[in-house]
DNA sequence: GCTCATAAAGCAAATATTTTGCGTTTGTAT
DNA sequence: ATACAAACGCAAAATATTTGCTTTATGAGC
């Protein structure tokens, strides 16, 4: 029971792997939910069943492999010239981008595999992006508070919203959070 | 296609949605996840496996309806003078009982389930938690956070944490995100 | 209490899916 | 070049899901 990622890259694998990715995207786009199964995808992609079965184990591991790779953040963050501001930046077209249909949907299909490994990468993205930008904000001379803090008191509510109440994961909000996080001491 | 709940209480339908949760329960005790199956979750319940499609319209609904029953907080908070005091004293144990094995699932198990309505029940849970312990602090002559503060202040981090970095759903780091909360201005 | 209407459950046949064993292809390393 | 192993295809077997129809239990009105 593989479930392993880019195995082989470049071979047969891999081109299998983009044609299965690219057959769940368009029948996402295309097909009510339930009615996204793993034979049709296989169908679509050229491929056998098993060969999905075997690699991605269920429909939700692969819907949610697939989701995954829609949320990593393709270009590094804007630099406005203050913390407040990259943030504020950042922010916005994160919070646009997972309240649209879509955006959601992918959400919760990575909430919804079991495999934690998914999860935690989500985390890495956050932690290190958090990371850019206080490096940045040091350099230029301004204080920030420590990753955990910024985790905690941005990343947290932002996601806490999106998932649990959308309709106050707003930019306003994300404001609020922003600044409540940077005029606490340290 | 119901997929409701409680209708016609105290009668056979109760009885039949009591008997698949109790299967459930019983089944996830002693069985690898994978193995936690419609048919066998309805041959221990004496009921026919079309009832619970019927009802719940597949696994991930029905084991994510036991779990939610699983989160409901049972028990009124303590009060222990403070607001601080309530706050960390509810975290705490909240807090153990998710980061437990069984807690971890079921918080999963409600994460995958389709139907939003589950979280935002879960969200329900948590706000009108904020608001007694809000109320019993103003009565008592204490300043406290709105409910919203509170929520994105210590709900969010501790939820997160809990979903995407369960390392740090620590009862030390709950004190810091009570403590941040409650010195904020306002 | 009794009857009726209805919602939910049972049953079993029809479909759809997932799993599995085995042979073949394909990429990698020697 | 050849050998090796990983991944895929195919098709049969095993499971799970859906569906049409029948039966049973419950609550409402009489």
């Amino acid at each position: 029971m593989p479930i392993k990622e880019a195995v082989r890259p470049g071979g047969r694998s891999a081109r299998v792997q983009e044609a299965v990715h690219q057959a769940v995207r368009e029948l996402q786009a295309v097909t009510p939910r339930d009615e996204l199964t793993v034979p049709r995808i296989a169908e679509r992609a050229g491929v056998t069943p098993s060969t999905i079965y075997r690699r991605w184990g269920n429909l939700s591991e692969l819907v949610a492999d697939v989701s995954l790779e829609r949320m990593r953040p393709d270009d590094d963050p804007v630099d406005t010239g203050t913390l407040a501001g990259d943030l504020q930046a950042w922010g916005e077209q994160y919070l646009e981008e997972m309240t649209s249909v879509p955006g959601q949907r992918a959400l919760n299909d990575v909430m919804a595999s079991a495999d934690g490994g998914r999860r935690e990468r989500c985390y890495r993205y956050g932690e290190s992006l958090m990371g850019t930008l206080r490096e940045r904000a040091l350099v230029r001379g301004e204080g920030a508070p420590s990753v955990a803090r910024l985790i905690d008191g941005i990343i947290a509510p932002m996601t806490y919203r999106l998932l649990y109440d959308p309709e106050a994961a707003t930019t306003d909000n994300l404001q609020r959070w922003i600044a409540g996080t940077l005029t606490n001491e340290e």
